[in-house]
RNA sequence: GCCGGCGUGGCGGAAUGGCAGACGCAGCAGACUCAAAAUCUGCCGAUCGCAAGGUCGUGUGGGUUCAAGUCCCACCGCCGGCACCA
């Protein structure tokens, strides 16, 4: 009898065998694979369960690659450390973030070392690391240079109570992505980076990607491309237009008035004097509603400026009214209107008397009491000049070209998309590295001197004028200007926590690198990333900007390739045990520090696997672990006994290894983790019973058994493998192959259905013919035809007989 | 409102269109034990029946098919994303 497993010695000491002895080594011939995990934020919480869930599918699918093909893999791990929370906690205690940062790096990299995963500590990265944050900076310098970093005022969203501007995508239902606050607007000069140019080419790289098409499907929408044009709208009485953009140029001979956004430059020399008063009042309305209002409130409110337009196509003069519902950010801030075909333009006609025409007919009629607008875009065109009688879907195609060669407006493209605010106006993160002289403008900080080191300051608190707490450094902010030598001021605001994220995948591959960001032949090498695992929640932030900066990187010639993550695996959260999500708040919290002690780090491993579809979200039931748990050391006494018992194979034993083979091996390749998991406990129990007859299983199943398992639970497999006679490490051994005739069945149990329900089964060899199956189905359930007539025989090789009878 | 995803025992979940509920948790009964824990064995969707066996059953209603949890249509509910994008 075996002697019970013990994990605590046996995980400590394959961890120190490990640690001797690096079981994933680079020895230049291996072929590479990048397995990829989203860093962690460094909080002072330490990890939960759920972190350990995406470190654990990412430690096993690292593993299997080391075993299935004998890759060196890239598994590295790093800080994402700059950002609010340690800022906070300095602004509370005074301690600088960088101490409570590193205290709480060395907490979490212990506990990162309790899942037992391979990681590379000598690629480690961390964002705050001026030798990081140097490249950092120096990628801004060369969007600068290329022009593709600017600095604009603009009205922008500004959490009132983090004190900081905030970008579109971590504006959430109107409120800041981090505090919930309600954001508000306000206008401040800011660094912008200009991720549209890349708008169609961050669209089109979508579509070779190996992603979740949901997370595919989330950045098309974010990026909105649209087809349509833009027409220009003469005023009446005035040498001015007015130029729209619309996606429906097929409607033109409907557009019966105009709306401008409120923030429209042309709204002062629009407005009479008889509406002026009403028209400003509607303007300084608008500017001071919140997102959140202004967002929610669809009751269309407006107000008419008392100028007209002239409809390019039929001439007619149509009013020029203002409504919040209209985007200045959007196309050009201005829409022409046609009610009868759209429904937001059709509220507001019917709210405030506009004429509505209509131009697409409706089963090839005229709608004669419209209650709501025609939104499709199929029908014949009525009331359209020289359009009518033509196909509105052919004509919506054609009428851009059309409208560019009457010289009334162009074609265009337009997205959603809009350019990264880039500034903020905080502490914990990276300088941007840029000197204002009053004579040569903004100057990027040469590259020699690159980093500019964030400097201490005394008050970490944010300032209310929206400066950053930097502003107050009087001797950091005067300096010279790197291009005249004149006195200058650096720039005082700091880089979103994104900045350091977009790239740090690169850097892990060439991490003391002091004169590149990374060497190329080392990103010609290792790069780009193999598999990425993370969750879903970085679909449109992290994930948008890292391709972004990918291809940035790409088009100077750091890197060869434009797609940074070629895969991207999303695991889903584990929630608290009453299925809400985990947070500190709620207590809710389960820490894995615990469940390591009391069950070992396999079976916690093995649990987090087994818990559910690791795409899934899943509820942690803390009494779960005790069946993985009993798992283990059940196949701890069936190997103990086998390797013991030295048992000679039996057709049943190989039968069942080739099998297991092939099960594990397809749930890997299909990411089914926790049905693998379950198919080891089939096979297992199976083995059990095997073993209470023979004494054992064969030394061969056992051993396969065993590297199968090696890259789930690995430490209780090194322990195993060794008691097998093995000196290598088994990480070392390769990946078992199955042979599809040994695992075959020659016998299947089959089914017999009348009509569709089953009454028998009986047992078919594989290669019986269909006459002999009918014939052995139709004697197993004889008696109960009664006096019914067959009218039809069905027979699915190994499936299903099903006598269908009236 | 629009776009996704999901809906299966007491619970987590499993099922290339082919025996629904694998595997596990919890529960029940038994064995071992002075006892408990651990371990082992059996049972474990509902319902009728002493039993053999029957009937019903994968959110609801229809449909396709010899056969539907799985495919199609309509609806309900939950979760996620987007949200006046012209």
């Amino acid at each position: 009898m075996a002697v019970p497993y013990k994990h605590i010695q046996v995980e400590s000491k394959w961890r120190k065998k490990w640690e001797e002895h690096p079981i994933n080594v680079n020895d230049g011939k291996k072929p590479k694979y990048y397995c990829l995990d989203m860093f962690p934020y460094p909080s002072g919480a330490g990890l939960h369960v759920g972190h350990w869930r995406g470190y654990v599918i990412s430690d096993v699918w690292a593993r299997y690659k080391m075993m299935d093909g004998g890759h060196y893999v890239i598994h590295p791990m790093g800080w994402d450390a700059f950002g609010l929370p340690a800022e906070n906690y300095a602004i509370k205690t005074g301690q600088h973030p960088s101490i409570s940062t590193a205290a709480n790096v060395a907490n979490i990299k212990k506990q990162i070392d309790q899942i037992g995963a391979i990681r590379d500590w000598d690629m480690e990265v961390n964002t705050t690391d001026p030798n990081f944050y140097k490249w950092t900076q120096w990628i801004f310098v060369q969007m600068f240079k290329h022009g593709l970093a600017y600095e604009k005022e603009m009205p922008l969203n500004w959490c009132p109570s983090c004190k900081a501007v905030l970008a579109n995508e971590e504006v959430v239902d109107g409120k800041c992505e981090r505090c919930g606050a309600e954001v508000t607007k306000k206008n401040l000069r800011q660094w912008m980076l200009k991720i549209t140019a890349y708008a169609d080419r961050l669209l089109e790289g979508l579509k070779d990607l190996d992603w979740p098409e949901k997370v595919k499907k989330m950045q098309t929408d974010w990026i909105g491309r649209s087809y349509g044009a833009e027409v220009n709208f003469h005023v009446d009485g005035s040498d001015e237009a007015i130029t729209v953009y619309t996606t429906r140029p097929d409607t033109l001979y409907g557009a019966t008035f105009m709306v401008l956004a409120p923030e429209h430059p042309l709204v002062p020399s629009l407005t009479k004097e008889a509406q002026r008063a009403e028209v400003e009042a509607y303007c300084v309305a608008a500017a001071n509603k919140s997102s959140v209002d202004r967002v929610q409130n669809k009751e269309k409110t407006g107000v008419f400026t008392g100028s007209y337009a002239i409809n390019p196509l039929n001439g007619e003069k149509i009013e020029i009214w203002l409504s919040d519902y209209v985007l200045s950010d959007y196309g050009t801030g201005a829409i022409m209107c046609v009610p009868a075909h759209d429904d937001r333009d059709f509220a507001f006609a019917k709210k405030f008397g506009l004429p509505i025409v209509q131009v697409i007919a409706r089963d090839g009629k005229e709608i004669p009491d419209m209650q709501e607008a025609y939104t499709e875009a199929s029908g014949t065109m009525i009331n359209s000049g020289e359009w009518n009688g033509m196909e509105s879907a052919v004509l919506k195609e054609e009428a851009p070209l059309m409208i560019e060669k009457r010289g009334i407006g162009k074609k265009t493209v337009n997205y959603k998309l809009r350019d990264w605010v880039f500034s903020r106006q905080r502490y914990w993160g990276e300088p941007i590295p840029i000197v204002h002289c009053e004579k040569c403008g903004a100057v990027a900080v040469p590259e020699e001197q690159l980093p500019v080191l964030l400097p201490d300051v005394e008050s970490y608190q944010p300032t209310d004028t929206g400066e950053s707490p930097l502003a107050a450094i009087d001797s950091w902010v005067n300096t010279t200007c790197p291009c005249c030598g004149g006195p200058a001021k650096r720039e005082t605001n700091t880089m979103p926590q994104w900045a350091g994220s977009s790239w740090y995948f690169l850097r892990y591959v060439d991490a003391h690198n002091d004169k590149e960001l990374v060497s190329r032949a080392k990103a010609d090498e290792y790069l780009p990333v193999d598999m990425y695992i993370g969750g879903v929640e970085h679909a449109v932030l992290h994930l948008l900007y890292s391709r972004f900066y990918t291809k940035f990187l790409h088009d100077i010639g750091v890197v060869d390739f434009e797609e940074p993550f070629k895969r991207l695996f999303n695991q889903g959260m584990i929630l608290g045990p009453k299925g809400v999500k985990m947070s500190k708040s709620l207590g809710n919290v389960v820490s894995p520090d615990d469940m390591v002690r009391d069950y070992g780090c396999d079976s916690l491993r093995i649990y987090e696997l087994f818990i559910g579809p690791p795409q899934q979200d899943s509820a942690w039931d803390m009494r779960g672990i005790d069946g993985v748990n009993r798992f283990l050391n059940k196949f701890w006494n069936v190997a103990c006994d086998s390797i013991e018992a030295d048992v000679k194979a039996t057709p049943e034993m190989i039968k069942l290894r080739h099998k297991l083979i092939a099960d594990i091996t397809m749930r890997l390749d299909q990411f089914a983790l926790n049905t693998a998991v379950s198919k080891f406990m089939e096979y297992n129990n199976q083995m059990a019973k095997i073993a209470q007859e023979c004494g054992g299983v064969d030394k061969e199943t056992i051993e396969t058994y065993i590297r199968l398992l090696a890259p789930f639970a690995p430490h209780i497999s090194e322990e195993l493998w060794e008691m097998c006679g093995h000196d290598e490490s088994i990480f070392a051994s390769t990946w078992p192959k199955s042979d599809a005739a040994l695992a075959a069945d020659d016998e299947k149990e089959v089914p017999v259905q009348i009509n569709g329900k089953i009454k028998a089964t009986v047992m078919l060899s594989v290669d019986a013919s269909k006459e002999e199956a009918l014939q052995a189905g139709k004697a197993a359930v004889a008696e109960k035809f009664g006096s019914a007539q067959i009218v039809k025989e069905v027979y699915v090789p190994g499936r299903i007989i099903n006598f269908v009878v009236r």
